[in-house]
RNA sequence: GACCCGUUCGUCUAUCGGUUAGGACUCCAGGUUUUCAUCCUGGCAAGAAGGGUUCGACUCCCUUACGGGUCGCCA
């Protein structure tokens, strides 16, 4: 339908063209009413609005007041309300739409603030009351620069393509040009409707910041049930043609503290559930430099013949082997580390041996020269 | 160009005439965690500039600079 709310949809859909005609006849009925008040006039095949030549002055509920002299002609010339092909542009129909559904509250982008006084002249040429107007700031790209339909993160379909939950990038959206005064800044959807006030919103455009917003999801996500976080992340984890193995909720479970966004979950958790998982070479170099990991084949021997297999097992044969062997445990745990999983940062060490099991362990510790 | 709106750490912000200008993200340094991450502590870092008003200004006024928006038979 037409746009009341910014400029989200791209020109001539269809579906506008669509709506508009479905709807024709109540937009000859106000034409007509403006008609009769002699407030129109033909431009060609095309009709103009008669403004009112007088400063006009919004009550904006976050600009203020704020006035526009409408004396000034060449500032605001007369506007084509109707097309030669009988259409109604924009400016008609959204003010006709808020006065049919009887909106209270129009609450759209700044560019919308100098648009406001021609809804109010026709609103009040119609003898109808105005809704109450609140025109946020725009959103500036990280540079400042002003952003536009291309750019990243203009386009609110890309979140969840990226990994985003919906409530974190609301929760983060919300935060531009917004503060709730307090030292909080992650609320869900509910607590983000009960605290929320139009009258604390900023009037200067912020800039979007892709780093917190990113904090803000990993702040989201170790909030949301573990059921719901591998929910979310499977498509990711298929869309690398990953298996969904029977260990998925394990596995998903030993990386929902670790990532930020759920588009990161596949690389963290390849090589728990393949064996052809990308190996970090600098992890994989410095680990072999250690001169701890000259133990690991014997430590590969010591779990082989451990009888029962746990984290907790397996983490007490860690430390029982260091202390043989006179080593920190801490200092043996980052070459077994790497040597399991190819990579010098990944879930809790527990999880991984628990997740690959006795035999994968060993093995992937024995071949690590 | 004209007309609107705006300007506090790099970024998002608090402050509604008197504060060591606070918090968050990022970054750095410690600490907790036998590992990774989380977490905790500390650190770096700001009132665009110039004039006023005032005992006193980030806060009020003016000018300049800079940024954003709008000037369509687009939405």
């Amino acid at each position: 339908g037409p746009d009341s709310g910014g400029g989200f949809h791209p020109p001539s859909q269809p579906s506008d063209s669509y709506y508009q005609s479905q709807r024709k006849p109540i937009y000859d009925a106000y034409f007509e009413k403006l008609l009769a008040a002699d407030r129109l006039y033909k431009d060609g095949d095309a009709y103009r609005f008669r403004f009112d030549r007088k400063p006009i002055t919004m009550h904006d509920l976050v600009c203020g007041e704020v006035t526009i002299d409408y004396r000034d002609e060449s500032n605001t010339p007369d506007m084509i309300i109707r097309r030669s092909d009988g259409s109604y542009v924009f400016h008609f129909v959204n003010v006709v739409d808020d006065l049919e559904m009887k909106m209270t509250h129009v609450i759209r982008g700044e560019d919308h603030l100098m648009n406001t006084p021609k809804h109010l002249q026709l609103i009040e040429a119609l003898g109808e009351q105005p809704p109450q107007y609140a025109h946020i700031p725009l959103i500036l790209n990280p540079d400042g620069s002003k952003m536009s339909k291309r750019d990243a993160g203009a386009a609110v379909g890309d979140y969840p393509k990226q990994g985003f939950l919906s409530e974190a990038v609301v929760n983060f959206i919300a935060l531009l040009g917004w503060s709730s005064k307090s030292d909080d800044e992650i609320f869900t959807l509910t607590e983000l409707v009960d605290r929320f006030s139009i009258e604390a919103i900023n009037r200067a455009p912020a800039r979007f910041d892709f780093e917190k917003c990113k904090w803000v999801n990993q702040q989201h996500i170790a909030k949301i049930s573990t059921d719901r976080f591998a929910d979310l992340a499977k498509p990711f984890v298929e869309a690398e043609n990953l298996p969904i193995t029977e260990n998925y909720p394990a596995v998903i479970a030993a990386v929902k503290e670790k990532v930020r966004l759920l588009s990161e979950v596949p690389a963290a958790i390849d090589f728990l559930i393949t064996d052809t998982a990308a190996q970090d070479d600098e992890a994989v170099a410095k680990a072999k430099a250690n001169p701890n990991a000259a133990l690991l084949f014997e430590l590969a021997i010591y779990f082989e013949f451990s009888g029962d297999w746990s984290a907790d097992i397996a983490k007490e044969a860690i430390s029982s082997f260091a202390q043989e062997k006179n080593v920190k445990p801490g200092q043996l745990m980052f070459p077994v580390r790497v040597a399991l999983s190819g990579r010098a940062h990944g879930p809790d060490l527990g999880d991984i041996f628990a997740i690959l099991g006795q035999g994968k362990t060993v093995k992937r510790l024995k071949e690590f020269q």
